[in-house]
DNA sequence: ACTTCAAATGAAAATAAATTTCAATTAGTT
DNA sequence: AACTAATTGAAATTTATTTTCATTTGAAGT
């Protein structure tokens, strides 16, 4: 389960692993791209000052990630990689597996960068508003 | 001269082409990915608010863009295709021509979803902070 | 040029989002 | 069981954005 790796992540790095905290990481865990209202509805008995401060560890931990995709952030659990598919009519947000990167193009294109991560976002149209 | 088309695409669209909105759209010419605050100091007579709202009109006449890249909104002209390369130390942003998407991967990935535009972020260490 | 009027501006006020402060509490030691 | 540095959360503060509304103005028509 991966309340139990988190609890190993966070001791491992000093950290307590509060109730507070294993609430927030099981709200994130519901669903993924979840907005701070969603999240503090999945917690609600978590200070809202403690949310921010645990979304910002998470974070800092590689437990969670945050997303900008327009509309304030978005957070979902850092597991497998994937890419989004943002609807600009009902602003829904889903997920795609299959990185359409071509990673050959990436490494050479800028001189000295060392590239770390990526993200790509797709904006469109989804089924239901077409 | 892009403000001439501008003025162009305003009036044709029914809006007033009046100097505040020239002027932010100027302060947009001069650097790519600015902030609000970089655009403010680049049109400094221009009210505040005139500048949220023709920052909007702008976006909505696909005249500019805008990005979301964490550390909150920026803004760039609408011209060509390009993506970004973020230093995750220093913040700095840059920009790449060539776009590394596989296009042929996109359409096929979710059915129905209608594909009007995509963005690619890689996120990384820039030469200076390496 | 002059008039007209809907559109646009901007100062002030309101709202929203995120952060800081600090006294009280608690997780994880010893 | 006691200790202590880390953590929590209510309140206050800061920062960002939006709304309101009286005044001004671009540009269309004379």
């Amino acid at each position: 389960m991966k309340v139990e790796r988190a609890v190993g992540v966070m001791r491992g790095r000093g950290y307590k692993a509060t109730p507070q905290r294993l609430a927030v990481l099981e709200a994130i865990s519901a669903e993924q791209h979840q907005s701070m209202e969603g999240i503090r509805d999945r917690c609600p008995d978590v200070g809202l000052v403690t949310v921010y401060r645990t979304l910002d560890l998470l974070s800092e931990l590689g437990l969670v990630r945050r997303l900008d995709l327009g509309e304030g952030p978005r957070y979902e659990l850092a597991e497998d990689h994937h890419h989004h598919l943002i609807c600009e009519d009902c602003g829904s947000v889903s997920e795609f597996e299959q990185c359409p990167l071509d990673l050959e193009r990436l490494p050479q294109m800028e001189k000295g960068f060392q590239v770390k991560s990526h993200s790509v976002e797709v904006y469109g149209r989804c089924a239901s508003c077409a």
